[in-house]
DNA sequence: GACGATGTAGAGTGATCCCTCTACCTACGC
DNA sequence: GCGTAGGTAGAGGGATCACTCTACATCGTC
């Protein structure tokens, strides 16, 4: 049960990451979930569902792979941030913020908005945390939204600005 | 002729641009021209072609919202341009930035990947001129980008943070 | 070894989509 | 007054889509 369900999430989120939100057709959801249209439909039971389950599953991942173990100098702590941001996009995310692709696919559905708005603020909350730059959670999450888009254009470059950016922040706080 | 064009171009930039790039049927996209199916066709003959024509005229658009008339001082001109990117998005792209909206609606069309390219990289040319931080391109694209994508959760918040880590790079570069 | 829960395989349905095509209208130059 | 260019209106085709349903396989439990 729950393992298929994972099964599926995983799925559902690299088919999504790969090819977008709307080129890929239920069939194609479905192979790539590894499990029976009838037991997809039973876990997601529209495709909708399929985007919501995709999404939480990434979110997950994304804290996990930005967040554990980060040094507890504050300093150190945001070098390796935007460290794991640009290994995250080079590995997973080569195409930009799965969420913002989302919404932007959706522009109407409001849950998708919230899901998003819920993801962000979690991030910019641990980042906060970790690099000890309270008071400008704004400022961080600029920076961090900033990285993710321009990151493809400009690879390490962007993570090096990212740093720079942000130390200047740590130093004038 | 070119008027129609024109009338064309405009309509399918404010379709794309309300309700994303998956969502609206050509037969909304004609509504949206205010043309014939015909006449769409003849102007831009596929959904894609559509897509072309409608971010060509937002990149010109956005280029002379932003970049026209700044102030000649360096600090004035980088507040102003952070202003106008709040002011662009309130008004005309609350939902992200239209570029990497359909990048991400159809992550495999090579040629839409070339034309955000070339946006960003003009963008991020007027800003460098404007401002005058040389050698930075990347930081301030950096920053736009963070602003453009964090603004529809900060507002002008996000704006006040675009100038602040702005003049941060304008004194210590 | 029967059974219920959970899975696979895949055909079928009704709707929608992109695009084409026929038929007709209007304005304007000569 | 007539031809031509450039437009409108909208029906229809062929393909694809999300989703449902029937029929069958597997496996742990009693």
């Amino acid at each position: 049960m729950n393992e298929t369900m994972t099964k599926i999430a995983a799925g559902l989120e690299k088919a999504f990451a790969a090819r977008g939100f709307a080129e890929p057709s239920v069939e194609d959801l479905r192979n790539a979930a590894g499990v029976s249209l009838r037991t997809l439909y039973k876990y997601t039971p529209s495709r909708d569902q399929m985007v919501h389950v995709a999404l939480n599953h990434r979110h997950l991942r994304y804290l996990d792979h930005i967040f554990t173990d980060l040094p507890t100098d504050h300093a150190a702590a945001l070098n390796a941030i935007m460290d794991r941001v640009g290994t995250w996009m080079q590995h997973e995310a080569s195409h930009g913020c799965l969420f913002h692709a989302a919404v932007a696919a959706a522009p109407d559905d409001a849950d998708l908005r919230t899901l998003l708005e819920q993801h962000k603020s979690q991030v910019a909350d641990r980042a906060v945390n970790a690099t000890g730059l309270h008071g400008t959670q704004v400022d961080i999450l600029l920076i961090l939204e900033g990285l993710t888009q321009s990151w493809p254009l400009y690879r390490d470059a962007a993570v090096t600005s990212a740093k720079r950016l942000g130390a200047l922040l740590q130093n004038n706080s």
